[in-house]
RNA sequence: GGUGGGGUAGCGAAGUGGCUAAACGCGGUGGACUGUAAAUCCACUCCCUCAGGGUUCGGCAGUUCGAAUCUGUCCCCCACCA
């Protein structure tokens, strides 16, 4: 199998900085696994890398319209062509970002057959409420409907879709099996000082002209209700109707915890990772420490 | 100094004699996750444990079979008057 190193972790652990040590060091490029990062147009609020300070190449980053429509489907396939372009090349492809689900669907055993999502389908069901929606489900495939809360509306609406095309849900596989001889690694910390660096983040990227960035999106009429990347509707409702920034800005940090949080669920849960520590007061010697790990991994066969 | 309002779990806030370990919201924690994933959803959250038990509603002392809820007193906060 062939070679491929993740560089993974919860939001605002310090991804993007490191990232483009280990590029340089393996003299590789970076693939994005960051959900956020695909579209153009949401920069500053997703910590998108800017161009200036991106002396790496990076592949599959700031390359979708705003509003287009985007799945892991998508992902799988454009990420897995552009691993084997870099083995093309000789060089190992280093994927940096904190989309758990995207690296799994791209490096595991993601079967993704079923027919994929039919933006019109949910439209006939509007009518039903959850429990008669789940309870058509367990009509149709029981396993599912089992394993997907009723409340869970959209999962349970994607899994009665998949039932009715004929395929179920509930036999794809977990996708656990690597098809990539993988090394993940998760960069932590403390929940402490991971909230600490999400709350002051977020002030940053305020100094940093994100309400000037959701006022041109405005100006340009993206329809920021289908952004989903938090503080985006968040912020644009505040430049249209008013209020406190502060609490928006509270709410915004809060739900960025809360995400962070999930992400750390998922890594622990859903993913072989070799968890790494930050020391960010000595940034070098995380550094060093990722550098053993690589040199260990490259070595074996 | 006087008058009025108030002190409830990490925070906000209901509750004004038994159905109350105490609604609800927030925050927090754990979890789920196959085509919207920075999404969506679930559970737990006074303490010890599964069931069960133990301590609570500013403090103390009472009334009562029974009190967060009634009485007395003390402490603290807020508003207004001096």
């Amino acid at each position: 199998m062939k070679k491929v190193i993740v560089l993974t972790g919860p939001t605002a652990v310090g991804k993007t900085d490191l990232s483009l040590k280990i590029a340089k060091h393996l003299r590789t490029e970076i693939i994005n696994a960051d959900a956020s990062q695909f579209r153009k147009g949401l920069d500053i609020g997703t910590a998108k890398i800017k161009p200036e300070e991106a002396d790496v190449p990076h592949h599959l980053l700031d390359f979708l319209d705003t509003e287009a429509e985007f799945s892991i489907r998508d992902y799988q396939i454009l990420a897995r062509k552009k691993i084997s372009e870099l083995h093309g090349r000789g060089l190992i492809p280093l994927l940096v970002g904190g989309s758990g689900l995207y690296i799994n669907a791209a490096l595991g055993d993601y079967r993704l057959d079923a027919p994929g999502r039919n933006l019109e389908f949910e439209k006939q069901y509007l009518a039903l409420r959850n429990q008669e929606l789940h309870a058509l489900l367990a009509a149709h495939d029981p396993d599912a409907a089992r394993k997907i809360h009723p409340n869970n509306r959209r999962r349970v609406l994607r899994a009665l879709e998949v039932a009715l095309s004929g395929e179920k849900i509930s036999d794809n596989l977990t996708g656990s099996r690597l098809l990539y001889d993988a090394l993940i690694i998760c960069l932590v910390t403390d929940r402490k000082t991971l909230y600490g660096r999400i709350n002051s983040r977020v002030s940053i990227m305020i100094d940093n002209g994100w309400l000037d960035e959701v006022r041109g999106l405005l100006a340009k009429g993206v329809d920021l209700k289908k952004v989903k990347d938090i503080g985006y509707r968040e912020l644009a409702e505040y430049i249209e109707e008013g209020g406190d920034l502060d609490a928006v800005l509270e709410d915004i940090r809060k739900k960025t915890r809360n995400y962070a949080k999930r992400q750390l669920t998922w890594f622990k849960n859903k993913m072989d990772c070799v968890f790494v520590e930050m020391d960010y007061r000595n940034p070098e010697m995380t550094e060093k420490k990722i550098k053993e790990l690589l040199a260990d991994f490259l070595r074996r066969d």
